[in-house]
DNA sequence: AGCTATTTTGTGAATTTTTATAATTTTTTG
DNA sequence: CAAAAAATTATAAAAATTCACAAAATAGCT
């Protein structure tokens, strides 16, 4: 890995998550805290990103462009909490899908250095993720293609996901309550059912503050699931509809 | 390999990731550093990529027009008239398959206004052109990820190519020659003969500083195609054995 | 083919840049 | 205010770069 490389990944990982930590730099890409300062003294120069005490944020004017501001949006600290919880559930060698959203890149991100695991997605962002980055087996479940939100939906990508067996599939959502998984795409319903169908154990993981929201249409009951990880801020009706429901919740 | 391929490999490899390092490339190439730099040197005086500590990064000219820059880097003039011939083989309101290349995303270039199509491809480089630029529908056929060269390959690919009728397969090759078109991936055989066995009309667009060149593995023969688009400088030997084949050539 | 001239490539040493370690000072935290 | 964490500084080690020159490959010629 060469020093503008390094500096790539530190700002790429400084405008994913806001604020990252040098120590954390450090170790990440496997260099001596020294060195991390030295980039991000560089880095200060061209403006890029703010320096504050054990770490840097991303400079103000950077984070309101807008193709970070997409990224932005996504791995917050709960995400991250979530996604760690979620990567317990993840067996040596074994084959999970992780249906498109943030919640389910920041999981991809955490899985860079499995080698054993085999990957399958409709989202393009975390294929993307996964390309560059990481050093397992990715597969894509192709179909009709959502320019706006990039990823894959329809019945291209429904049949294909029926025909492969996930020893653990990873569902997102934008929208969800007592009754279950919504979604404001109907070509999408297909698709979160048959990764469902084809999950040894189906997972969802999703911010608490999703809940309540309700899209048009429903995807899939909560009792479709086998476990939910949220995070502690769940409310207290949440946390009875799940356990009504009989589905092991985990809070973190 | 001759010294412009290894440079056309080196562009080729700063345009898919931006940066790359010396002594990687030199490993890759089997080459000495020396050799390298010497590369770097000249493709910097050319202004296709800016020497950075430890390797290089693509000019950020290049960098931001990502459509543009792969298209830069290999014999541009060539293939843009060859997809703008290709353009007339497609119907209105036509379903048609890009096969992985820079032909097929120079044909893909042009095809941005073109409500009408609909286009299928195994390349994730001609969906990101379609997904930001195009007005039309977009599948993407999934599959097995390769991840060096960003498309997709394998029998899940396979299986959803045959499962749709082109009106065009447009067919790209990095090597051909009276044989026919062969390929360094065992995988991308089934994936090309899928196509074409899914294409009403199968369309070789091609360079002919292709010909001549033989990779390990036949994809199909020319007596499979209808039509082989490439360039006026194609040899007389090409031109013989295309014939021979009675398959259609047109040279632009 | 055989020969020379030219270009390209590899090797090793000197130089410069980058990085890691450790000691010291400053800032933060309880 | 004291302990811990973080930042700074200095210096040694490592890596990358440059330069010079010999070896190898290529091209042009008879």
């Amino acid at each position: 890995m060469i020093p503008l490389e390094r500096r790539q990944y530190i700002l790429q990982q400084a405008a994913l998550r806001g604020v990252v930590g040098i120590y954390e730099l450090a170790q990440a890409l496997n260099v001596s805290h020294m060195t991390i300062r030295r980039d991000l003294e560089k880095l200060q120069q061209e403006g890029a990103v703010v320096l504050v005490s054990g770490g840097v944020q991303i400079s103000k004017k950077l984070s309101s462009e807008p193709e970070l501001m997409v990224k932005e949006n996504m791995a917050t600290e709960e995400k991250i909490r979530i996604a760690k919880a979620a990567v317990e559930y993840i067996p040596q060698k074994g084959c999970i899908f992780l249906d498109d959203g943030t919640t389910t890149l920041a999981l991809a991100q955490l899985l860079s250095d499995r080698e054993d695991l085999t990957i399958v997605t409709n989202d393009f962002v975390i294929m993307d993720y996964l390309t560059d980055h990481s050093v397992c087996t990715v597969f894509h479940t192709g179909g009709m293609v959502r320019k706006r939100y990039r990823y894959c939906v329809g019945e291209m990508a429904t049949k294909i996901i029926k025909s492969i067996t996930f020893d653990v599939s990873f569902m997102s959502a934008s929208s969800w309550d007592e009754r279950g998984v919504t979604t404001p795409d109907i070509e999408k319903i297909a698709v979160k059912q048959a990764a469902i169908y084809s999950g040894r154990k189906n997972i969802l993981i999703c911010a608490q503050s999703k809940f309540g929201q309700v899209a048009t249409f429903l995807a899939f009951d909560l009792k479709d699931l086998d476990l939910i990880i949220s995070d502690k801020k769940l409310s207290k009706q949440a946390i009875e509809a799940v356990a009504e429901r009989r589905v092991e919740l985990k809070l973190v």
